[in-house]
DNA sequence: ATCCTCCCCTAC
DNA sequence: TAAGGTAGGGGAGGAT
């Protein structure tokens, strides 16, 4: 009986093993094969930790399993064994730790030998070639398909790092958005503008290669890169580093660039392959710490965001602030294995400027007046966001570097030279002044696809097809955010005259002009084939060669919800109520709910005017008036749940009771989060 | 003045 | 070989 318990729970474990090696492998992906029918069983403590050495075997196609089968085991892992152990397993091979680490830092399995911790039996290495088949790296390298074939424009999108970077963007908001509710079920995005607000920027350092570094803990210290090439290629390479970690841009190299160029920066540069999945789990887990802070976050990109912490922490106590800080970046490290930096100002401008200064690994604060300006003013213009090297041209050209230099410009000056906005932005930004509001809810205004690699094509009727395929996917991107549009606009590059017609980056586009070209659709669409025959009209309005494309994208704006949430039982649709400016429902079309048998809102208004005159508020009676308000908002009709507001705050404004503030308040508060929820705007309080 | 269209610029 | 996307702000210049 008692073996046959054993019998069945080692059955079970080893179920066990493989589920969560296989759920570890969907999350992180196999980057090789050299540790392939190895089965290692880590014993006791060990240095790299056991759960760094079942990622690095795992990743590198073996298996690790959690209890001791003589059977199953090929490799036990120990740094020191207890005698009886020792005794235990004389006939078992075992090998410190450091076997695994140098085989992953080798790409190759080294001999065993060099790492046998305790040598109890003479033929142990003729014993383990004989279990165990070394296979070599697999190395697949993919032909990109036709610009025409159905796999091109997936196949393209799940390796572009732009493509990555951009839809995580967009996932992320939509994840914050749901975290917030479920964290702080009764808070309203309002803008915080009015009140004085800490603004901490955070900042992963060096994200994808920090992810790689994770698990290649040989590669530390050293200059990396993340890139599609791979390494070792000859120095001519145009593969573009998406990431590269500090020690490299010691030597110049910097995120863009190409490998080949790197490489003559700096020879002993190291490529790792992209981890799209593992980069998307770590923010998902960054995004998920901040929001169980604060609701106030808002998504800058996959490692990057904004926090306003000031009602976290005490504005007045700049050493407990930056305490506060530097423990949540301890968190987030231990959560996602990656050192990050921080800034903390008083705006988004501010703030950001700091992190430059804490990176990588660090922070800093720059918060009160006269350290904000002292800091600002010695960082160089090129540093201020939306400055970018157009801009800082012109700039230049004035010989204008630091911020600084700005200090003594007039705004009128500024806005000569770089238009009416940027001018007043710049001047702005020079003194460390930013009236930029966190972006908490976010109301997308245009959705596109765009594809400017690999486009080689010979006919129109090849382009159609291919603008088929893009708009396909566009339909699909439309439906998954349920959004309709009703312009469409048609982007191109085509190969400019003296360019070659192939360029030196394989498959790039090369020098180009670009076009673009734009149609409204009457009724607004989501569907694949009516864009596509809207762009297809445009294709035809225009002269071009085929043969000379080197890009494409379409894209929708004018957007509404696809279908609204309130049918047209109601004149007020989601998307027509903005953000702070909720509009009266004019035209009342929709059944009235009732009011304890009322319908007549003149007499609902009479019994809640006597309700708010009574004696002292029940909580019961509170909740019927919310239940009642509830149902006006459901139906559309604003103006009343207005005045309704109006009614009790007049009321209770006389009676100056607490109690009753307090029931107005979170009558209001009621109102506010369904307002959110179902029109995605607030009600603009000013004006109650 | 304000809008629209076709760009360019910027950020990650 | 290599995966140069995407959303949003804003400017120039013409139409209304």
């Amino acid at each position: 009986m008692g073996s046959f318990n054993d019998y069945m729970d080692l059955k079970k474990q080893k179920e066990g093993d493989q589920n969560s090696n296989q759920k570890f492998l969907l999350d992180t992906g196999r980057i090789s094969n050299i540790f392939k029918g190895v089965s290692i069983y880590i014993t006791g403590f060990t240095n790299p930790p056991s759960s760094v050495l079942k990622e690095i075997v795992l990743r590198n196609g073996g298996s690790v399993t959690m209890f001791f089968s003589k059977t199953h085991v090929t490799h036990i892992i120990a740094s020191n064994l207890p005698d009886f152990k020792v005794k235990l397993w004389k006939n078992d091979m075992i090998v410190t730790p450091q076997w695994i680490v140098d085989c992953d830092a080798a790409q190759s399995r080294l001999s065993e030998a060099k790492y046998i911790l305790y040598r109890t039996s003479e033929n142990i290495r003729d014993m383990m070639t004989s279990r165990v088949e070394v296979y070599p790296i697999k190395n697949a390298s993919k032909i990109i398909p036709e610009t025409t074939s159905h796999d091109f424009v997936g196949e393209f999108y799940s390796n572009s790092r732009l493509h990555h970077l951009s839809t995580s963007v967009s996932e992320l908001r939509q994840k914050v958005s749901k975290l917030q509710n479920q964290y702080h079920p009764s808070y309203i995005p309002i803008n915080k503008s009015q009140t004085s607000s800490v603004i901490l920027h955070i900042d992963i350092d060096c994200f994808f290669v920090s992810i790689s570094l994770r698990t290649r803990l040989h590669l530390r210290g050293k200059p990396v890169c993340v890139t599609h090439a791979k390494p070792n290629e000859n120095s001519d390479s145009y593969a573009e580093i998406s990431s590269c970690s500090y020690e490299a841009r010691e030597f110049g190299v910097k995120n863009g660039m190409f490998l080949g160029k790197a490489l003559k920066l700096c020879p002993n540069i190291i490529a790792v392959p992209y981890e799209f999945d593992a980069y998307h789990k770590a923010s998902n887990e960054l995004y998920r710490i901040l929001v169980e802070k604060t609701p106030y976050v808002e998504v800058v990109s996959c490692d990057e965001a904004f926090v306003d912490i000031v009602e976290l922490v005490d504005v007045t106590d700049e050493a407990a602030i930056k305490g506060w800080v530097q423990e949540l970046r301890t968190e987030i490290h231990s959560a996602i294995s990656c050192t990050v930096s921080a800034g903390i100002g008083p705006n988004k401008l501010v703030a950001r400027m700091a992190t430059r200064a804490g990176k990588p690994n660090g922070q800093y604060l720059c918060y009160s007046e006269s350290s904000v300006l002292d800091y600002i003013k010695s960082q160089p213009l090129q540093d201020l966001p939306g400055i970018g090297s157009s801009t800082f041209h012109k700039l230049e050209s004035k010989s204008y570097k630091l911020c600084g230099d700005l200090l003594t410009k007039t705004k009128s000056e500024l806005s000569e030279l770089l238009g009416p906005k940027t001018g007043e932005t710049v001047y702005n930004y020079c003194r460390g002044r930013d009236s930029r509001d966190l972006v908490l809810k976010h109301e997308r205004k245009s959705i596109s696809v765009e594809i400017n690699y690999g486009i080689r094509l010979e006919t129109i009727k090849q382009f159609e097809t291919f603008l088929l395929n893009l708009c396909d996917e566009l339909e699909k991107r439309m439906k998954n955010e349920n959004v309709v549009g009703s312009l469409v606009t048609l982007k191109m590059k085509e190969r400019s005259e003296n360019a070659a017609v192939e360029p030196i980056k394989y498959m790039g586009h090369g020098i180009c002009d670009n076009v673009s070209k734009s149609v409204n659709i009457a009724n607004a669409t989501n569907s694949g084939k009516v864009i596509h025959s809207k762009v297809m009209s445009l294709v035809n309005s225009m002269t071009l060669n085929p043969e000379d494309l080197r890009g494409v994208g379409v894209q929708m704006s004018k957007l509404k919800e696809a279908s609204p949430v309130i049918s047209n039982t109601t004149n007020v649709s989601k998307k027509s109520v903005k953000q702070k400016n909720v509009p009266v429902c004019k035209t009342f079309q929709c059944p009235v709910p009732e009011f304890l048998g009322h319908k007549n809102p003149a007499d609902v208004k009479n019994i809640i005017k006597n309700w708010c005159e009574s004696p002292e508020p029940f909580q019961v009676d509170a909740d019927k008036v919310d239940e009642y308000i509830t149902d006006l908002i459901k139906y559309g009709n604003i103006s009343l749940v207005k005045e309704l507001l109006r009614l009790m705050r007049k009321q209770l404004k006389v009676r100056e009771a607490p109690e009753w503030n307090a029931v107005f308040n979170s009558t209001l508060q009621n109102v506010q989060r369904k307002i959110h929820v179902l029109f995605n705007g607030i009600l603009d309080m000013d004006n109650l």
